[in-house]
DNA sequence: AGCACGTTAGCAATCGCTTTCCAACCCGGT
DNA sequence: ACCGGGTTGGAAAGCGATTGCTAACGTGCT
């Protein structure tokens, strides 16, 4: 019956008949020369009292956890569910591991959330379109907020404006007109004005507006209300709505891309095996997601927002 | 300038004039009664300082983070994601809080995360349809597998077996006779011998059996196979496997349900707005996750695997 | 008035680890 | 022989919290 895992550092040194400094030496093989002889003991020791360093106290004595704390609305939306992804991939290349929790939305969860998360001495927050400023001002370690720019924090985003203005660009291209446009957030946010830039740029009219939620009900009410204004386009602000809005096509007896086109913004891996696949304006989530925790490792809170571009994939739903 | 956080308990001792132990007491409300007139003292110290307890300390001292490991395959997967947010509202709930990580399938990746999080020294484990049995008998800590039963190791699932046996019952209830089969995983799987059941039950023949990955492309390819034997229903052992097959079959200009059938195992969100919405077998996510949880918490350590029933959710993809 | 007891608060050890400072030792050079 | 310098190992002081034990105080009883 092996010990149920308290093998401490004491342990080890008994064992090898060396003092706790030495096998801290060892174990981290860096702050000093430890004779080879030794360490070969040391080693010996650890190996067969199958030592684990307790990542707990060292994190106590360092003063660093090497966690991230990552807060998204809702783990269960794919957008936020591969950017996660994204993040730990790059969190633990670089040996930090991420706690990542929900909030529904709702802002007090969120504070209550980052509270829990300072108190077990994260490393540093990454907040995913944090509903609102969370009082983190003197928090007093490093925050990052992707997709969303809140004041005094340091933000990471995709190119919304510019990415959305070239998605209904490509619409346009093929000879759309009247170009629908279903949106979440806030009114005149982004990826509104880019759908705006465009259309005033080829000297359209705007096409009909649908303000929802990020979801796919949303999306589907969204697209029958648009439907009404029979646009030959639209363009959705996220991938769930777009996959909403092709039921309400469906539904109507509609054809994409005769009928009428489709691009989103986002480019989760549902857009590519949806019917038809979906035209989509990618985020750059792996870029974000590195950036993200590069910021926080460096410890570099410039507040300036940096922003990366999107990427145009094109797929059947605009007629290419 | 407000302080940069390290506030620590002796600060708030001294500023309210008494010991840490005091201190102590007063935030954890319980261990030693305190008079009223210094716990308001204490309290107000508290909130003058911006006091919170670091977590660390208290886990070191204490010998637990409630903290919990997940690990699954892959975070970006709709399936483990929903897993994983049910996780981290059942823990959330119960005070804990998850450190989840991917592995990419990859079983070195995965022993490597194991190690890790031990060494991290959390609470528990969860695994998700772990690649291969992890060296974890001796890590002396309370482990879970979901979604795959581990010798030596608790565990917690759907009725595989017994839900894709209804599901193709429902199939057959409409009537078809020729239901092939995408399957991924082990040979004999428990939804393949579900699949099985159901056929022989009602005196069919096995149908066309697609072997592939756990994906929408492997669907995809899947279901062009499948397509060649002419079925006139297919029951996908997931839900991205069925959305492959459902591309597969757009593209063939089949209609669903009139001219094939579908019904898939999982039951995301994804499925409820694929065109056309899906018929599935939904995995009871939310009782998996509680339950994996009370048992981590409970340490209670039953080799005993506990199964869950699905749920049968009847969308038009059947011809329902 | 004296004694015992119940309340409330403080001291100090401890969790497992890192790191500073110091001691011991070995070597070569004079 | 002695000394200086370079190597290697050890003792011990924390990191911030919890908690057993003890001390001080005030009260009720005889």
């Amino acid at each position: 019956m092996p010990k149920a895992t308290p093998v401490t550092r004491n342990d080890v040194a008994q064992y090898a008949g060396v003092s706790t400094a030495v096998v801290s030496y060892v174990v981290n093989e860096g702050p000093r020369p430890v004779a080879p002889e030794t360490r070969q003991r040391v080693l010996e020791a650890i190996r067969v009292l199958g030592y684990r360093p307790n990542a707990t106290a060292r994190a106590l004595r360092m003063g660093t956890t090497r966690t991230f704390g990552l807060i998204t609305p809702d783990g269960g939306n794919p957008l936020f569910a591969e950017l996660a992804k994204a993040i730990d991939k790059e969190a633990s290349a670089r040996g930090y591991v991420v706690l990542q929790t929900g909030t529904d939305g709702d802002p007090a969860t969120e504070q209550a959330k980052v509270a829990e998360l300072v108190a077990r001495q994260v490393s540093g927050l990454i907040l995913v379109a944090p509903a609102e400023e969370p009082d983190l001002v003197e928090v007093g370690l490093p925050v990052v907020a992707i997709n969303r720019v809140l004041p005094a924090v340091s933000s990471v985003r995709p190119q919304y404006r510019e990415g959305a203005r070239r998605g209904v660009e490509h619409l346009i291209s093929h000879g759309h007109r009247e170009i629908g446009l279903v949106i979440g957030g806030p009114r005149d946010g982004e990826r509104e004005l880019g759908w705006r830039d465009a259309l005033s740029d080829a000297g359209l009219a705007d096409g009909p507006i649908a303000r929802t939620t990020f979801s796919r009900r949303g999306g589907y009410s969204a697209g029958q209300e648009l439907l009404a204004a029979k646009p030959t386009a639209i363009f959705a602000s996220s991938d769930l709505q777009a996959i909403g809005v092709l039921r309400a096509i469906h539904e109507a007896g509609l054809r994409v891309p005769e009928d009428i086109a489709i691009a989103a913004f986002d480019g989760t891996a549902e857009t590519e095996y949806s019917w038809p696949p979906l035209t989509v304006v990618r985020q750059p989530l792996e870029q974000l997601a590195k950036e993200a925790v590069r910021r926080l490792i460096d410890g570099e809170n410039t507040v300036e927002a940096v922003t990366y571009p999107t990427e145009l994939i094109l797929r059947s739903s605009c007629g290419c």
